[in-house]
DNA sequence: CTATTTTGCGAAAACGTTTGAGTGTTGAAA
DNA sequence: TTTCAACACTCAAACGTTTTCGCAAAATAG
């Protein structure tokens, strides 16, 4: 076993100082041709590398970007952390993932535990659990140490930081109003409480373009689901109490039992009943019929993510304070849950 | 914005030595009662926090294990993050992610990285592309300067170190016995090609139960993909081709496609063909039919990986090194992709 | 009232870097 | 011969900690 290589063993290899050794790696011209040749070939020899941590200290930052998420055994989550990823490590930057398995003390804890020198900056979705809360200290603590932070997905206003979502309305309106021109006409809405946002932006864009397509809100026809373990029981009751001839899930989940309850109801998708989802994970790729959804762009928005962070970190501090807030589009995608 | 509490200035403040505010948090008991008090107060009400960065120069130690896998946008590979994730936390320690993307040259290139001391250790799969190589220069590398190393999954003899993996043998032999009880004559395999270790490993799971149920083997049955692009139509020809009345297929994917193949044939699944995948993912769940598969227990498998791992960290230097194996038990999950 | 112990604190080194300032030697210009 | 610049290198500080050692003053013992 042989530990690593510092400066300081080369240059008591080489009988010179620690400075020289240093210096000459990063070849300057204050060191002969002579050592740094010599120094060189020894790093080579014996594979020097840096300290990282060490760097760290004197650099005063990590080169690695922190990434807290609600959960990780989520599509739409991996396919940001893959896009975070892919520029991060364009730009030479590491990514340490911390989950808050949507609690509030984890995500605060998990916060507290980056901001002490560990990460340079923060990429995050919040907790459902912060939400209800409503308690953000500790992102409100870590920017103002001048730690930079990107919200993305779950957002709210009264964060002061740059941001990346996704046109929920627009989306869920997009999705709607697809289903409007099929020639629905009792759609219903399977979506969360409103203090999940997304739930909350989607369910709005469903009452928007029905209102502009003069379609009058019937209130039966939208479920909020609070629990999710009972997610499958309320949508199956809920689609056994209503004739619809169409139906918008906020998420892949809802839809795929909105989808067994219509089958098991005796009707048929798309034929009878049209179901669209919202994220497009591999179940709705692969789901027999498969679904058409609102395409998030995960990894669209983890690449704008990361971007809008280094951008912040690598920029100079004179340069004046400003938050953006990035819109990336969503898609629909056709496939087999709705008639073509 | 107001940087980050040293010790240093609340030593300042207080006037009194860095040595003494440190020691006055640690509550030494060199330092008075008094002092103690008024430093604490201090440090309280101004959040200070030690810098993670200089506590792992000082301790040459990170508390953080890196974790480097092909992908992440694969469900496998989330649940065994999610459970190295919770066994870290647990004992203080902080996960970072690297992708592979199943490149050799990024396997390297982020083990480089991560081994200059931003990690303790190392828990991960190896990359398609370097089981193919046959090149774990890397990995000895690494352990030779005395880092851990817990491969999962994806390992081979040859590297020396903890490794965590399933049965795979075991597995495909109670899957494969499963369909012979149920009365199948003519099982098919999907499986990839031999580098591929698991695959490997699934296959001869296959076979030797085959001879010990002194079932004939018969080549023609045996599908091995090797380009995952192309694995769809590869099935869809297989399945044409051949009459069998059950198929088990490596992984879900190839066990969706195997049922698809098998509907568009105009036969039925469970009644005609019954079908068994590996990995128990959301797909297998939801798909419908839903499928019977050999679940891998993902999370079970991170959190035996990272308990090998720390204890290696943490394990005193006098004690003698040893490698273990742990074998993480499959169970086959009885779906509706099987007859019953 | 001296001798010794205890108490309370500070100085300094260490972890591995980088970097500005300093130093000694050489060679050339004045 | 003196002066000065160029060269090639070393010193030392800094990043933020922890910890060993040393030292003075106070408390205790004799």
């Amino acid at each position: 076993m042989r530990p690593k290589l510092t400066l300081k063993q080369i240059a008591r290899e080489l009988d010179v100082s620690i400075s020289t050794v240093s210096k000459a790696l990063r070849d300057s011209s204050e060191i002969g041709e002579e050592t740094k040749k010599k120094i060189k070939a020894f790093a080579k020899l014996y594979n020097y590398r840096p300290n990282n941590i060490a760097l760290s200290l004197k650099n005063r930052k990590t080169k690695t970007i922190g990434i807290i998420i609600p959960e990780i055994v989520h599509y739409f989550f991996t396919t940001v952390i893959s896009g975070v990823e892919q520029v991060a490590n364009e730009k030479g930057y590491n990514v340490i993932v911390c989950l808050s398995n949507n609690s509030f003390d984890k995500e605060v804890l998990n916060m507290e535990l980056l901001a002490n020198g560990s990460t340079d900056g923060f990429i995050m979705s919040m907790a459902k659990e912060t939400l209800q809360k409503e308690d953000y200290h500790h992102l409100t603590e870590v920017t103002n140490q001048g730690m930079p932070l990107v919200l993305f997905d779950r957002v709210i206003d009264e964060v002061h930081c740059d941001k990346v979502i996704i046109d929920d309305v627009i989306g869920a309106k997009k999705a709607v109003q697809y289903l409007i021109d099929k020639g629905a006409k009792k759609i219903g809405l399977v979506s969360t409480v409103d203090y999940v946002s997304v739930g909350k932006l989607r369910t709005r864009g469903y009452l928007e373009i029905l209102r502009e397509n003069n379609v009058e809100i019937d209130e039966n026809l939208i479920l909020k689901i609070e629990d999710m373990d009972h997610s499958e029981a309320e949508i199956k009751d809920f689609i056994n109490k209503n004739d619809l001839d169409a139906v918008f899930a906020v998420n892949e989940h809802f839809a795929i039992h909105a989808i067994k309850a219509v089958q098991e109801k005796g009707l048929k998708v798309p034929e009878d009943v049209s179901v669209i989802g919202f994220t497009d994970g591999e179940l709705s790729k692969r789901f027999i019929p498969s679904l058409t959804t609102v395409s998030q762009h995960g990894e669209r928005m983890g690449a704008e993510a990361a971007r809008l962070l280094i951008d912040k970190l690598e920029r100079k501090p004179e340069e004046e304070e400003s938050y953006k807030t990035v819109i990336v589009e969503t898609s629909l995608i056709e496939r087999n849950s709705t008639k073509s």
